[in-house]
DNA sequence: TCAGCTGCTGACCGATCGGTCAGGCATGCT
DNA sequence: AGCATGCCTGACCGATCGGTCAGCAGCTGA
């Protein structure tokens, strides 16, 4: 079974992320992946270190982008501007890797508890005291985990609409939602 | 290790609740649970008849809320009130229950599709059609979905804010967030 | 021609899962 | 005393999990 150039290793990637999209991180099995791809589970860990490492090189790109996101917040002159940052950053973010996001679906507050991505947890709580404009007002920051949360969440429902659609409705529920900041 | 008055029952109920809340229903095994309580694995499925059933008694209390909030946005007469009664009745679901949604966190969709639960599918999209207010519009629809499932998803943040502060904030943002029906 | 590397396979490993089962130990009724 | 019943245990089951390993084709450069 061995292929002329072998493109496996992305395969195997493109796969693992319909896997996980439908079926979660861990309702997914080395096997389940395999068989999509049409080779053994052995081959899939001579190509991957381990089943986490498919998951990291899945989701590195949405994970620069986060990680961008939570720079420019910490740049932000003023609470108005980090809030303005943040929505626009994190809408721009979903949109543009809800396929990725979706696989975390649900998954993401246990996956934010290992060591790989621990450095990342910090980071969405900045995100959710810029979101929330008044990190100290109980009803702005239930604003913000909610509305942060619904679009993780959710998005993954969203493959079939397109970003010029998706990008301003919610970004428009975004800034109906949140309290003003300042 | 016999009781006088065998409250295993109960003790099981709770345990799995905290155990469910904590690592989600399929991340605790049954193992965990009968730890928690101080009595065997065995000891758990003499009390219930399977892990699924566990999770049924839990839930029961929450599903029979939910499906009369069902009833209540069938019954109502105009897209408006349905609106109105979805968001009201989502929000107290929401607030009243919020251990018991946590215990689904990132779950739901797929214990959605177990045949117990199927039901449960119909009257959410009844739900989010009665949120949307204008099902055809999409970014009604968006909007619907993203407070739906980021109420659901992070109303377990919420176990230690008191219902009075949490339930108008939660109605306010749906309020804010929803398009108006009509 | 042949050594060596890449890509891959099937068999196997220990751990853990949900679930079953025979039996034991109290307690209460007859 | 004898027996049934309720509650619970430890041993065990087959399935599945992530992961390892020896080895086997096929290509490549010397």
């Amino acid at each position: 079974m061995a292929r002329a150039v072998p493109e496996t290793h992305d395969e195997i990637l493109t796969a693992a992320a319909r896997r996980f999209a439908a079926t979660g991180y861990r309702g997914t099995s080395l096997q389940d992946i395999a068989r999509e791809v049409g080779c053994s589970k052995a081959a899939v860990l001579y190509h991957f270190a381990n089943k986490e490492a498919i998951l990291t090189e899945l989701m590195a790109p949405a994970i620069a982008v986060f990680q961008d996101l939570g720079d420019r917040i910490d740049r932000a002159t003023d609470p108005a501007e980090a809030q303005r940052v943040a929505a626009e950053g994190f809408v721009d973010l979903a949109v543009r890797f809800r396929r990725e996001i979706a696989v975390l679906r649900g998954e993401l507050p246990e996956l934010l508890e290992h060591p790989a991505f621990a450095h990342l947890q910090r980071i969405s709580e900045r995100l959710i005291d810029a979101l929330a404009g008044h990190p100290e007002r109980p009803s702005a920051r239930i604003a913000a985990l909610v509305l942060l949360a619904g679009i993780s969440e959710a998005c993954g429902e969203f493959l079939d609409i397109a970003d010029e659609v998706l990008r301003p409705a919610l970004l428009a529920l975004v800034t109906r939602g949140l309290e003003p900041a300042g």
